[in-house]
DNA sequence: GTCTAATTGTTAAATAATTCACGGATAAAG
DNA sequence: CTTTATCCGTGAATTATTTAACAATTAGAC
């Protein structure tokens, strides 16, 4: 199988996204000049980036919005996505009540925390455990992924212990970075870095 | 001035970053390879970063922390950067009390919310007001960057409040993009996404 | 002072991503 | 049945970014 670019893989996500909505609203045709309007993109990168996984639209009239949605699904996605949160602080917390992971494919199974007036508490369902009991309660859920909402000084240490129960993905949301076998993933999630990168470009252009 | 690569900024905003952490320890010189080392990157393509703005370390020693900072700094920051928040639920919550804006350059000067309930009160010190006064205040406080935490649904009347102030920068958390006039930067940040990519590489890597 | 090893800075090559240009398909009109 | 306007798919060109290769510098050893 070709090697799809990294970018496309994201922007196909949003695309199922978009596509779920215009399906429940009973869209069944869509081109890709209104997906790129919809999505601030230029057609012609929606049509390459699709071009990746078949050809699946008609000339003149555009794409089945069920049929791309399912294309992009299977080369896409997998099934639910099964994930741990370390740090029930406030980011902690809000991350547990996001709402975008229920509609999406993303399951936060378990949480942990260090503070002992927490654990034994359920947060939006989510159990809050002992960091100490993490490796087992990973090993026993089969979580893929396992989120960092620690203060910046436990991250490596969370870290850690996120790669000793075997898990290959993280998503870090501390500003820091750490350092972990070459074999895990790591997602770095750093709110400042955004804004400021943000205030030069507004500058720079 | 030479055009300088988007993703050079932002790792530049991680060095600083270091940097700052390095002098704190009492660090006065550090080497390419050294940060390297720290940040999980190579060690050419921090010279290669660098040498955007200069010719600043010397052959056979490395670069000094101080003045790598200084010289970073001059280039990619300017003074501290003003922003306001609009929804003050689960993670607008936690951006308020984000403790990474405190040590670098970001100060929330103002949230805003729908529900009478909220408005009125402080958190973390800031202040929450009605939307209807949004722009008023946005224009008194200076804000140059308007961040929007509230339900996906009301993200795009949102952002008109915020084009409509004369703010040129949004951060948006929701999982929706939002049309605004070309010269208002936006930059999405979408837990989901970030989530469902990682897991595709892990699957195909 | 000379040599050596370490480290920067830079040009060139390779890779990744986007945009352009246009051929091909086809629905709809007449 | 033919024409036309529209929309997809794609190879080529361009632009952006990373990596490689190596020349230049210099601190430290002797």
């Amino acid at each position: 199988m070709k090697r799809v670019a990294k970018k496309t893989i994201t922007r196909s996500l949003l695309y199922i996204r978009i596509l779920e909505k215009l399906i429940e609203s009973g869209t069944h045709i869509v081109s890709s000049k209104q997906l790129a309007d919809m999505m601030g993109l230029s057609d012609v990168k929606i049509r390459k980036d699709i071009s990746n996984f078949g050809k699946v639209g008609r000339p003149r009239i555009g794409y089945k919005t069920f049929e791309l949605k399912k294309i992009l699904e299977d080369f896409v996605l997998q099934n639910i996505v099964h994930a741990v949160l370390f740090g029930v602080g406030n980011l902690g917390s809000a991350i547990l009540k996001y709402p975008g992971f229920h509609q999406d494919r993303i399951k936060i199974v378990a949480a942990f925390d260090k503070d002992k007036s927490k654990v034994g508490k359920k947060i939006n369902g989510v159990s809050v455990y002992s960091v100490k009991n993490a490796v087992k309660i990973i090993s026993k859920t089969h979580a893929e992924i396992g989120i960092i909402a620690v203060p910046e000084k436990h991250s490596q240490n969370i870290a850690d212990v996120i790669v000793s129960s075997g898990v290959k993905g993280i998503v870090n949301f501390s500003p820091i970075s750490i350092s972990v076998p070459e074999k895990v993933f790591v997602r770095d999630i750093d709110l400042s870095i955004e804004f400021l990168s943000l205030m030069y470009e507004m500058r720079h252009k």
